[in-house]
DNA sequence: CTGCTCTTTTCTGTATACAGAACTCGGGTG
DNA sequence: CACCCGAGTTCTGTATACAGAAAAGAGCAG
């Protein structure tokens, strides 16, 4: 592996855990020097994070790590939603049928497996495994390489929201719908399936920002009517 | 301006212009020399047509421009389509109405003006403007940086299709409908409309690819029937 | 004549030195 | 007391040196 990967993904964990939080500075002399690099992968993984997003160049002053205000949310999922929606779609016409009804049967199983809360972290494993099944069968570079760029900032999104038991099993039967399109080949049912699981799963991101930041919610609360 | 932008510019330029071909290989030092900087400068610039998809890493050995094969247009379109139809429905409710009456007219001027050759440039002047407003009124960054990141791709499939007359007299009026749809403030219109021009679009480019080499056109008629 | 292996060459990947730009902080001035 | 100017410091941006890996080519063996 080259010293310049080993700095972009220490440095993109390192965000992504929430141990620079939005706004942290970051200079290449310092992070040569924790990292035990010299100043050339460092700058090399600094530009790939800031390409994605994660952070941004202060023009001659290094870099900080880029906010993730309520506003960039909504942002997020204004994107996210058209890319999976045409993903599933795609998916329920290309794919192998037995992968997705393997899928189908395991999403079905976590309905009942959420029930216990240790449960959770094999249900999270599970949606990856999806995604990885779907990146897999869609098969278009360009739409692949475009949800690849979203999915630090989806993961940073998502630890603002603290998933509850609720949420998590209304998450896997949203899933369950849109693997049943898959299954069935149908890309109209996958794709609204799809629509259907980002609204609720931005609403309640939002709702768990709302109440973080109070202004917000009153904000949120006018809008809304 | 700093010397890797200098590079980078360069660099895209020359593939953009089809100056190096897909498959062209490039060396660092190569084009160090080449254009009178060091090789840090040169680095830089690799690795962000590379993530930009421009250039394809050869793992320890050097960068070759990427091919754009009959297969990858489809596929840039497949994420086009829900990029653009999503930009054009946002814009539509987004928008300063001002801007769009004042394009709207000068789209109807130009179904005149095209029937002049020498009119062409000025009409891809004139879309040009009508992505540059569009980019403005989207407000949404991460769809904005999506967009962004196929344009060079696009321009370089564009580059394989010379347009014909008829073909961007209808592009104007196909534009005149998605301007109407944004001036409407109607989002499914502007959609809509967006859906028809790129689909219209994807078909003329096919056509030209095709045209140029018989075995795929072959290929393509028969998954036409 | 073909295929394998070893040598040579050339390239990338990394470290580091150097220069110039930007910020900071202190002193002076209005 | 506030503001401005300038020296100093610290950072990035660039050039370059060096090491290691990969490919190309020559020579030898089958």
């Amino acid at each position: 592996m080259r010293a310049s990967d080993t700095a972009y993904a220490a440095l993109r964990d390192d965000i992504l855990h929430g141990e620079f939080p939005p706004g942290a500075a970051f200079a290449e002399v310092e992070q040569a020097q924790r990292l035990n690099l010299s100043r050339t992968p460092i700058r090399e993984a600094f530009a790939r994070l800031a390409a994605e997003g994660l952070l941004v160049a202060l023009s001659g002053r290094g870099y900080v790590v880029s906010e993730l205000s309520r506003q960039t949310i909504v942002e997020l999922f204004e994107l996210r939603q058209v890319l999976e929606m045409q993903i599933a779609s795609l998916v329920a016409s290309r794919r192998d049928p037995a992968v997705f009804v393997a899928l189908r049967d395991e999403f079905s199983a976590a309905l009942e497996s959420l029930q216990h809360p240790n449960g959770h972290d094999a249900y999270y494993e599970l949606v990856a495994r999806l995604d990885a099944a779907m990146d897999d069968a869609v098969q278009s570079r360009f739409l692949l390489a475009a949800i690849r760029q979203l999915r630090p900032h989806l993961a940073r999104a998502r630890r603002l929201a603290k998933d509850n038991p609720e949420r998590l099993l209304a998450s896997a039967r949203e899933h369950l719908m849109i693997v049943d399109g898959i299954v069935d080949g149908d890309p109209e049912l996958a794709a609204h399936a799809t629509s259907i699981h980002l609204k609720r799963s931005l609403k309640h991101i939002l709702a768990a920002v709302d109440q973080a930041a109070p202004t917000a919610a009153a904000d949120s609360a006018n809008l809304a009517r």
